[in-house]
DNA sequence: CCCTGATTCGC
DNA sequence: GCGAATCAGG
């Protein structure tokens, strides 16, 4: 692949968007994000600085850029072009249509029994921050389904297996670690009084 | 370990 | 000019 006219300017354009490297390199495709980012340097648009700041350091961190001011993420920026990628296009949002079932029953909540359900903080002892944490995350979760998840999303059930709404946080999880920094939080607890079991 | 951008240097 | 390898930081 060559750095055509069209390819730079997306480059440009997603750079300019503060897409990082690799992503830019993923949507142009047949790059590197390494080839990225040199091409970004040749470009001479490596840092976001207009003019001045002509690097006098010669080897100093830069410093990360005060990406505060600026929005947290453009979030999905609306790509025109149709993404090759599988799309399960789900159903957006579970809206209670017509035949809604009742979502209270006088019946108590009946549990699917099996399984027993995620560590969901009960009446535990977990920090309450923690807890405060992820009824939030929850809200921004991505709400993935069982196919969606890969080996890089948080995989922290939300909802009851046995209903509609049931899904996976799906958000960016920690290093290692199943699930996201919210519900690492309450996943791990903070092991008290569990010591014997010995195997 | 995952990721990020920055730099070098043979091609 | 290009970009893999490498570096440096999170």
């Amino acid at each position: 692949m060559s750095w055509t006219d069209e390819r730079v300017e997306l480059l440009k354009k997603m750079w300019g968007e503060g897409q990082s490297a690799s992503q830019i390199a993923k949507e142009l495709g047949g790059v590197t994000r390494n080839a990225v980012i040199g091409k970004v340097h040749r470009l001479g648009l490596s840092n976001r600085n207009s003019g001045s700041a002509k690097a006098a350091e010669p080897k100093e961190k830069p410093a990360a850029a005060p990406a505060a001011a600026a929005a947290p993420k453009p979030a999905a920026a609306p790509k025109p072009k149709p993404q090759p990628k599988t799309e399960p296009a789900r159903p957006a949002a579970a809206q209670p249509s017509a035949d809604a079932k009742p979502a209270t029953p006088a019946r108590r909540q009946i549990i699917p029994a099996g399984q027993p359900l995620p560590p969901q903080p009960s009446a535990n002892e977990i920090s309450p921050e923690a807890l405060a944490k992820v009824n939030e995350v929850e809200k921004k979760a991505k709400k993935l389904g069982l196919m969606e998840l890969t080996e890089r999303t948080c995989k922290w059930p939300v909802g009851d297996p046995a209903t509609e709404d049931f899904w996976f946080c799906g958000l960016p999880a920690q290093q290692g670690k199943p699930y996201c920094e919210a519900h690492v939080g309450v996943a791990f607890q903070p092991m008290s009084s569990r010591r014997d079991r010995r195997r």
